[in-house]
DNA sequence: GGCAATGATTTCGG
DNA sequence: CCGAAATCATTGCC
């Protein structure tokens, strides 16, 4: 009797006929790695990985048992086969003398046969993994839009950090957290942002100062604490001449302004972290009313070049020729200097 | 159905 | 690995 190796019987669940001999079938082992690595021979699922999809997971479970009943279905007839097999051999062997070597080699052809069977099995089931995935775990095909709220949340971060708007991991994750998204999204969502905001600022400037309004009023008061508190007026703000290069010396000064205020004495931890949110949140602020309210600024103030005056993230070298042809809208009042 | 908005992925450079 | 830019694919609105 050819005893099984034993070697492949941790779970108990394993196959008796399919694993005859070690060596070969190199599909078989790549069927055998994939049901394992994806979940669906294994244990339990052990490892965490990035895919915790409650749909996918549903469905891989579904999976997951079809195979087992599957694979078990087909162990047993197996052993079936092979007794009746056998039951057979030794009933002819009372007319014709049968070898034990000729026995085990039935047995052999039996289980290469049910081996194969199974081996299908294992290739449909990879199938219909990867067809799960592609369904699943390939966002793009069953994207969902935000929910509002978690946009606003995203937004309202991005544009009272416009000077730099690459929120830390950590940042990241309470953003997450509180849009009730991942990291990873948090993380396109600020990539797909500052793309697309610096292509055209135009277009986001209502929304701009919408969220710079919203938190206005904290950030003001926040900052004018703030300067109460450091009583440092910064006397003389030398206003380097190179600063004349720039057509705004309302944001400018005052990012200035909040820079040296930033970097002076006074120890207040709590200053130096938020001062920089806040002079984005304020110079929108300024924008704004020089744009809607007074007619101080007057028309000019906001195009698109403040961004460029704010100095940020968005590398020197200003796109110059405003986007593409196709700007329509009408609301567009680029001015021609420079 | 066309079209813009938008989330995700791919490509490329550091 | 992160980010910019280009691109893809879906969603939602007209």
């Amino acid at each position: 009797m050819p005893d099984i190796p034993a070697s492949s019987r941790l779970t108990g669940l394993s196959i008796r006929g399919a694993q005859e001999e070690d060596p070969p079938d190199p599909q078989l082992m790549r069927l055998d790695n994939m049901l394992l690595a994806e979940g669906v021979s294994g244990p339990e699922k052990g490892g965490g990985s990035a895919i915790e999809h409650s749909d996918y997971r549903a469905k891989l479970t579904q999976i997951r048992q079809i195979y087992h009943t599957e694979l078990e279905k087909y162990e047993q007839a197996c052993n079936e086969f092979t007794t009746h097999v056998m039951n057979l051999l030794r009933e002819q062997s009372r007319t014709r003398p049968i070898s034990p070597k000729e026995i085990e080699r039935m047995v052999g052809i039996i289980h290469r046969k049910f081996s194969s069977i199974q081996m299908q099995l294992k290739q449909s089931t990879c199938e219909a993994v990867m067809i799960l995935r592609s369904r699943f775990l390939d966002a793009r095909r069953k994207r969902r839009n935000f929910s509002k709220q978690a946009t606003e949340i995203l937004n309202e971060y991005f544009y009272s950090h416009l000077s730099n708007p690459y929120p830390s991991e950590e940042a990241k994750e309470e953003l997450a957290k509180k849009c009730s998204i991942t990291v990873s999204q948090v993380s396109n969502w600020f990539g797909n942002k500052r793309i697309r905001y610096k292509k055209n600022i135009g277009k986001f400037q209502e929304e701009a100062n919408l969220y710079a309004a919203k938190t206005a009023v904290t950030a003001a008061h926040a900052v004018a604490a703030a300067v109460q508190n450091n009583q440092t007026n910064s006397p003389t703000t030398p206003n380097s001449g190179s600063s004349g290069s720039f057509n705004l010396p309302n944001s400018g000064d005052m990012f200035m302004n909040m820079q040296s205020l930033n970097g002076d004495s006074y120890q207040g931890s709590q200053v130096g972290a938020n001062v920089q949110s806040q002079v984005d949140t304020l110079r929108h602020v300024i924008n704004q009313t020089g744009g809607y309210n007074d007619g101080l600024g007057g028309n000019s103030l906001y195009s698109p070049h403040n961004l460029n005056a704010n100095g940020g993230w968005q590398d020197a070298t200003t796109p110059s020729s405003v986007t593409s042809p196709t700007e329509g809208p009408g609301s567009v009042h680029s001015d021609t200097s420079n």
